[in-house]
Order: C-alpha cells, then structure tokens, then sequence
DNA sequence: AAGATAATTAGCCAATCATCTAAATATACT
DNA sequence: AGTATATTTAGATGATTGGCTAATTATCTT
C-alpha cells in the first residue's frame, strides 16, 4: 500500500463522500455519480485515484463497474493514520485521551 | 474544526513528518527545519498549513516559535477520519474487524 | 449488425500547491 | 545603536489537481 497516494485521496471532499458511500455497501459507478453535480468522467478520475490509493476496487457486471470499499486496505491505512499522531512507547487506542 | 483543512493539512509527506516529531514532544521551528532538506521559508509554509488546520500551534520563546501539537484538534481530527471508513449503526472500534 | 446504455480514457484549462529567493519582522547580544 | 540569529511574509515559478467536453471501449438489446 502507497501511504502517499492514500493520503492524496483522502484530501479530496468527494473522494472521502464516495467512501463513506461505500461504507455502507457496494455501488455502482453510475449510482455513486448521481449524488454528485459533477460530469461522469470527474467521478470516474476520483474512482482512478482512489484505486491507485487500493482503498476500492471495482468489478464489471454487465455493463456496470460495480466499487466496493478494499477493507484490507482501509484498515492498514487506518493504522497508518494513527501512527502519524501516535507518541511510540505510548500504546494508546483510539479512545484513550 | 475545519475538516477540509485538516485532510489537506495531513495530504503533504512533510506536514505528516512534522505531526510525528511534534508527537513526540514540542519543539522549536529551527529543530524541525534542520530535519529537514527544505528551506527555512517552505517549513514555515508547511506550519501555516498545520496552523490552518489547528493541527499545531505556535507560542513564541524569545528568538525562537515552539510549536506543539494541538491534542484536543488532533482527537477530533481521528474521529472525523474514522467516520470517513465507518458503517452507521455498527459502532466499531479501531481494532475490530 | 445497429443502436442504446454505462463507464472509461484522452486532452485541455484554470486553480491550487510546494518550493524557492529576497525582504521583512522580532528578539537577543554587545 | 548595531549586528547576529530565528522565523515569517511576499512574490514568483513549475508541477499537480479537479473539472470539463469529446472520443473510446464494453456490454446489452433488438
């Protein structure tokens, strides 16, 4: 996992909104851009980004590339997040102040 | 907290270097800089940046700014980024699958 | 095989970003 | 007051980004 292009991903709203819609379940390409106001070819460069961070991955079926959230991935890149702000020697969870 | 800063804040390799070594304890802007490859100016953007996101603050020592980490942001700021990856209504923890 | 639908890739452009040098500000020292 | 040190702000520049339209690819339907 590129750490790099995982952050990147994240820095962008609609990239973090199409995660948070495949939080929830899989979707379709065209069912994600219907939230969105922008073109179809926009939505489809943040999908590009977003694979190139393996935070989703997409399958064809049919004419639709269905996404779905890589949960390997997110959980790796979690960890990564945390460790950013992590004191060493400080094993703390999340919830601990 | 704007939520938007700090995902930009956290997207530059630097600024994630620089929350690390601010995790670890306070130091001073030159401390910081002399890890670093890039000039005095381009840190010091790089503080802004954090500044922005209050991800960091700055009190000034005499000739020198001590910058430190801005705990209570950066909690909010790990919540925020869980959301992003959370399914509602399954309240899980960080270590869970 | 022709046309419709779903999504992508290609190519362009304006805005943002990370970096730099030069200049400015603030403090300390003599 | 004058100089050195620490850091920032100002302004410029090349690279990256996010958006668009047009064209392409893949699949489905008739």
């Amino acid at each position: 996992m590129a750490i790099d292009e995982v952050f990147k991903a994240l820095a962008d709203p609609s990239r973090r909104r199409i995660l948070r819609m495949l939080s929830k379940g899989d979707l379709t390409a065209g069912q994600i851009g219907q939230d969105f106001d922008i073109s179809g070819p926009s939505i489809s460069h943040h999908f590009n980004v977003l694979k190139a961070a393996e935070l989703i991955r997409g399958r064809r079926d049919g004419q639709q590339i269905v996404y779905s959230l890589n949960t390997t991935v997110v959980q790796d890149a979690l960890t990564l997040i945390l460790d950013v702000f992590a004191k060493p020697g400080h094993q703390e969870t999340f919830d601990e102040t």
